[in-house]
DNA sequence: CGAGTTTGACCCGCGC
DNA sequence: GCGCGGGTCAAACTCG
C-alpha cells in the first residue's frame, strides 16, 4: 500500500461512486443516484438480509431528498429507527462518530436495514443459557459440543441488529471510525477476489458488529457494513460527549460530509464545488435538519 | 503476556 | 435431502 493518494476528498471521486450505484441493467443514469443497481447492493446486503425486508430497504441516501421518491419508506438516515427501537436507539438525533480518517477516501451511505425485531447475541446467549438450565437432561459430547456453543437454536430465527452499509473509496480496507474492532472472521465472497472480513467491537457489552469487503466491481471501493449500535461513546470519540448524550449509531464520521454535501446538491452532483476540500467540521444543526426531515418523510 | 489476527471447522438458512 | 454460501467460533499464531 502506497499510502500516495493525493486527490483531496472528493476530488473527481464523487462520480466515480455514483458511476457505481447508477449502472442498471437497462443503462442510463436518470438522476445521478437513482439507478441504484440492486445487484451492487446485493454485496452491500446479503440475500439473507434481504430476506428481512423488501428488496428496496436499501436505497441511496440521496434518493431520501426526492421527495417524489417512490420508496422511502425503509431507508432511515443516521437517527436510526427500528420498528422495536422507536428513539432510533439513541436519542434520535445522534450522528456522532469521532474523527474519520478521510484523507484518501470517500464516503456513501448505501443503505439500510429494517430486520425487525432485534435482540443482541448477548441476549440470546442469556436465553439459551436459560433454556438450556430449564431442560436438563444428559448430554454426550456433540450435546455438549452444543450446549456450549452460543449460537441460537435450531429453528430460532436469526436476528439482526439494524444495518448501515457505507461505500468508501479508500485505499486501506479497514477505517478509522474511532471505535477498537477486533476481528473475528474472514470469508471469501463468491465472485469476487477479495475477502470479507468481519469485525467486532471490542468493548465489553457492545455488541456492534462491522462487514468490510471490497468492491470487485470497483476495488477501489470499500463496503462496510455495521450492525447495531454502540452502547458507548468511542474511545477516541472528539465529538461525541459534547453533542450527544447517547452513545452513538456505528457509522463513520464521513457520513456527516456526504449528508451535507448531498442536501446542497441533491441532483445532478456536477456542481464544481464538489471538487472542493470538505470543510473541517460537519453542520451538526443543518445535518439534524437533515436527518429529521429525512425521517418524516421515510416514516409516512 | 495480553490483545489482536488468522484460518479451518462448524452451523444455519436457502434454493434446487 | 443435499449443496452452497454467509456468518461465527475458537485454537493457534503473531505482535508489541
Amino acid at each position: 500500500m502506497s499510502g500516495e493518494r493525493t486527490e483531496p476528498y472528493l476530488h473527481g471521486h464523487y462520480d466515480d461512486l455514483f458511476s457505481i450505484f447508477s449502472q442498471k441493467p437497462g443503462g442510463g443514469r436518470a438522476d445521478g443516484l437513482q439507478g441504484f443497481d440492486h445487484q451492487m447492493a446485493s454485496h452491500v446486503l446479503s440475500p439473507s438480509d434481504r430476506l428481512h425486508g423488501s428488496p428496496m430497504d436499501y436505497l441511496l441516501l440521496a434518493r431520501g431528498f426526492d421527495a417524489s421518491s417512490s420508496q422511502p419508506d425503509d431507508l432511515v438516515v443516521g437517527s436510526r429507527r427500528s420498528k422495536t427501537d422507536p428513539a432510533g436507539g439513541s436519542d434520535g438525533k445522534t450522528l456522532v462518530t469521532p474523527n474519520f480518517s478521510t484523507s484518501s477516501s470517500s464516503t456513501e451511505l448505501v443503505g439500510e436495514e429494517d430486520s425487525g425485531p432485534c435482540k443482541t447475541d448477548q441476549r440470546k446467549q442469556e436465553e439459551e443459557e436459560e433454556e438450556k438450565q430449564a431442560e436438563g437432561g444428559e448430554e454426550g459430547p456433540d450435546e455438549f459440543k452444543k450446549a456450549n456453543n452460543p449460537r441460537r437454536k435450531k429453528g430460532e430465527k436469526r436476528e439482526r441488529e439494524p444495518r448501515f452499509a457505507f461505500m468508501t473509496r479508500s485505499e486501506v480496507d479497514h477505517l478509522e471510525d474511532g471505535y477498537r474492532w477486533r476481528k473475528y472472521g474472514q470469508k471469501a465472497v463468491k465472485n469476487s477476489a477479495y475477502p470479507r472480513s468481519y469485525y467486532r467491537c471490542t468493548a465489553q457489552s457492545c455488541d456492534v458488529k462491522k462487514r468490510v469487503e471490497r468492491s470487485h466491481q470497483d476495488p477501489t471501493v470499500v463496503i462496510t457494513t455495521y450492525e447495531g449500535h454502540h452502547t458507548h461513546h468511542s474511545p477516541g470519540n472528539v465529538w461525541g460527549s459534547t453533542y450527544s448524550s447517547s452513545p452513538s449509531p456505528a457509522m463513520p464520521t464521513n457520513l456527516h460530509h456526504d449528508l451535507l454535501l448531498q442536501q446542497e446538491f441533491p441532483a445532478g452532483y456536477t456542481n464544481p464545488n464538489m471538487h472542493l476540500p470538505r470543510p473541517p467540521t460537519p453542520d451538526y444543526g443543518l445535518l439534524q435538519d437533515i436527518v429529521t426531515s429525512f425521517d418524516h418523510s421515510s416514516q409516512r
